[in-house]
DNA sequence: GTGAAAGCGCTAACAG
DNA sequence: CTGTTAGCGCTTTCAC
């Protein structure tokens, strides 16, 4: 146990007030040099510091910042999360936070979670979780200033890349190239709700790509388990990629990287040549960084650190009480690659 | 701010201690089932949550776990880093902790760390650093009980993977294959401590070499700087490779799986064909999950999780205060892939 | 069966 | 310039 407040003023023969104001650098004025350095010597020679729960149970700031996610851990080794988490590193120590990282609740758990973040220790929280997850009442009804990041949850401020945008980018992308045809892969859960990204990407690319005269068939991207950390080749997507030229869809585009780093390794798998006989684009750009003889992925690159910073940018604002918008999206941009 | 015991002792007109002892099950016996139950739901109403830091100012034990490491962040994408975070996670996880991470400092701040760290509120760490770092004497003349992973540190109970076990593994398995003539790609940072990962990796692997009959020659794989996060072939490496049939290298053997990419990639740009011309295997296995055409590397595959998990099991043990051994090594095993 | 009182380490209001 | 007092929310000892 380190030296408390009061055996730093024992030492000294100081009152604790005392001690206190001088370590804090309040009491710069009041008092005289020489004290001032004696306590500051004794603090130092005890190795004081000051404990963080007494000062929060009277001062009402913890210092500490969570982040929390439902999303399961078969992903936790993805570039996603960990530039989400190591976002949230940076942006906490350059706001001299501590960061608590929450996560990995069985679903019916939810009450061990919300426990854990309502303890009354955290400044705020960061939240990836999707909009109807019931954790999002429970918090809202809370008084904790909670910002939500990714996916939109009306609830809360939420900071999101630009996932209409992006999408446009690519439909462009692709019909620039010449495309007409297209096949849009999706993600494995049904989902309607425009809060939810991939939802947004996944409109959006639709729409744009009508709009430049494209026509999208769609096919459904199932992970299959979470130890089998790939997603095959659905029978509907074998279907359309057998049909003949001129029905065959000459470009993919994938509601993430990962989806499309697995549609590539498919189609080379059963002799389709990317991006020869089909042109792949995925979004993410989180695994730009992969240092090998990977296929460069053509891509949106939505810029987590950036969304994470200003998340925990906003969340600095509400603690002190102050507004912010909603809806904040981060621009994200193309990528190029050789796959598209 | 949520609401505190003395209200709802006031809400059920009973007296903290009452509560308190209710809601802790510990005076299962000696009320009745009535006040119980009464007590329950007024907290239930409420959204009583225990202010953590206050039960901490009072018992001592704060259930919060950090992890420190001073490893910079452009490693931050990297495969161990998310191993690691989200093994911790996870251990915390089953052991009912919260999760505080901490790192992100400049060399310069280690008293931020150190401040961060010791104001009161861990009941443990677990530290990623090398063993001469300052901040480790500091740590090391504290109370906390601290654990070391991936590099032993002689000052704390250390869990590291089977470094010297998994490079004779590799030695082994390149002088099976018949090569004679091999490459060891040793990190930028030069160092001789026996207690650092990778300085154990290298002279298990130059020793086993040896006695299996196999020559070995080294260079240095020099990262060029954070941004850029790549290593490219240095002329030693070049000059090795550019040998003549008899004498060049026909195997290369890298410090970690980073570096084994890294040099795939260069040699493929000079037109050296892998495994063909040269066999390359690494040492890691963290990023065996990349899901696309990439060529799967023969590696050693360190268990990271399990690292964890036993490190953090190891802290428990310590925070009970019992004993726990100084050093614990976690198997690693090999993994054959189409490089080697 | 239940409650009063003390104290964990710190800060803030108010005296001197 | 410095000290006293009170109290943040909780647990524990002891008394009723």
């Amino acid at each position: 146990m380190p030296a408390s407040l009061k055996e730093v003023a024992a030492k000294v023969g100081l009152s604790d007030t005392t001690v206190s104001l001088v370590l804090r650098g309040k009491g710069d004025h009041r008092f005289p040099q020489a004290t001032r350095e004696r306590v500051l010597a004794a603090a130092r020679e005890l190795d004081y510091q000051p404990n963080a729960g007494a000062r929060y149970l009277r001062g009402q700031r913890t210092n500490m910042i969570g982040f929390f996610t439902s999303v399961g851990l078969a992903t936790a080794h993805d570039a996603f999360f960990s530039e989400i988490v190591a976002g949230m590193r940076v942006a906490c120590s350059e706001r001299s936070k501590k960061f608590v990282l929450f996560g990995h609740y069985s679903q019916e758990r939810d009450d061990d979670a919300y426990a854990d973040i309502m303890s009354g220790q955290l400044d705020g929280l960061v939240v990836l979780m999707q909009p109807h997850e019931p954790l999002v009442k429970r918090l809202a009804a809370t008084s904790l200033p909670v910002v939500a990041i990714a996916d939109v949850i009306p609830e809360f401020p939420s900071v999101v890349a630009d996932d209409r945008g992006g999408s446009r980018m690519l439909a462009e992308y692709l019909a620039q190239r010449g495309h007409r045809r297209v096949l849009y892969r999706v993600h494995a859960e049904n989902e309607t709700d425009e809060c939810v990204s991939r939802v947004r990407r996944h409109r959006a690319f639709r729409e744009e790509a009508s709009r430049l005269g494209m026509s999208v068939v769609e096919s459904v991207a199932q992970y299959p388990s979470a130890e089998e950390y790939y997603i095959q080749l659905s029978s509907v997507e074998a279907g359309y990629l057998a049909e003949p030229d001129g029905q065959r869809p000459t470009a993919a585009a994938c509601w993430d990287d990962f989806a499309a780093r697995c549609l590539i390794a498919e189609c080379r798998k059963i002799g389709i040549r990317v991006p020869e006989d089909l042109a792949v684009v995925g979004f993410d750009g989180c695994d730009s960084r992969i240092p090998d003889d990977a296929t460069r992925l053509t891509t949106i690159r939505a810029d987590w650190s950036n969304v994470v910073r200003t998340a925990t940018e906003l969340l600095q604002r509400m603690i002190d009480g102050n507004e912010v918008p909603m809806e904040t999206i981060v621009p994200a941009h193309l990528v190029a690659g050789d796959t598209a």
